[in-house]
DNA sequence: CCGTATCCAAGCCGATACTG
DNA sequence: CAGTATCGGCTTGGATACGG
């Protein structure tokens, strides 16, 4: 695994280059949509939305997203629509249907962060550890 | 792990599961340190110190972390070290000289991150073209 | 050198009320 | 049903000044 004594020997130091490949304007978008996976709700609506596996209306989605509000469900909807992670469709309706899919960008998405969830989810009892250590230091 | 005729033939599934395996408290605790990922500064300040692997003292981290303000960058420290993702070691020494280090926790935690960097991005270019597609619509 | 203390501006998010 | 508008509390983070 270690071929170097000097750089980090995982993948840190090619994503590193992989990046200072970027301009400027790329670099800021990519750091932007890290960011996304753990604003407040986004992640957890994809979710939802994604486990239905067909498009979902709005008042279903804030069923399943326990706690959220209207106004932020909204804001975070609109954001997923519009980094092309999920569609919105509008049907010119009485009463008024908005439904919401995932695309494949979003749905690849949710692949590429699953392994990463799920090892922090497995290594959580290292982390309440960690945190117990911290406090009676 | 039981296989449902349900979709999402991806991880999440599986995530969802081992979730709702765990406790209230270690449910919240993987979510706090999946925002950790996100933070402003956190990861990009761990990948600084992971780079140089070996200890690095508060300036020079400070150097390298581009626009973190002394503030920023000691709340950040902080968290890290409580979290056990760096060390802290501070010398009794005039004038004083604190030295972090990465745990193996911390490594372990960036190796499992940069899968995902580097999707996203190389996925870089399908974001800007949602956008633009998003302004046009 | 490595912080802490204080002030302040900006933004997030929930609650509530209202609209097509 | 699916939003928009508005308000207000809370947190975040930069600037600055000061302390060990």
């Amino acid at each position: 695994m270690k071929k170097t004594g000097k750089k980090s020997d995982f993948g840190w130091a090619q994503i590193k280059e992989f990046c200072d490949s970027l301009t400027d304007e790329e670099d800021a978008l990519t750091r932007e949509m890290v960011t996304c996976i753990s604003d407040k709700w986004s992640l957890w609506t994809m979710s939802v939305i994604a486990e239905q596996a067909r498009p979902m209306r709005f008042s279903r989605i804030m069923e399943q997203v326990e706690g959220v509000s209207q106004k932020s469900l909204t804001k975070t909807l609109r954001g997923l629509e519009r980094d092309g992670l999920i569609t919105r469709k509008v049907f010119a309706e009485v009463p008024p249907r908005v439904e919401y899919a995932m695309t494949p960008l979003g749905s690849e998405m949710l692949e590429n962060i699953a392994p990463l969830w799920l090892w922090v989810a497995k290594s959580v009892q290292r982390f309440q550890d960690a945190r117990a250590a911290y406090s009676d230091r």
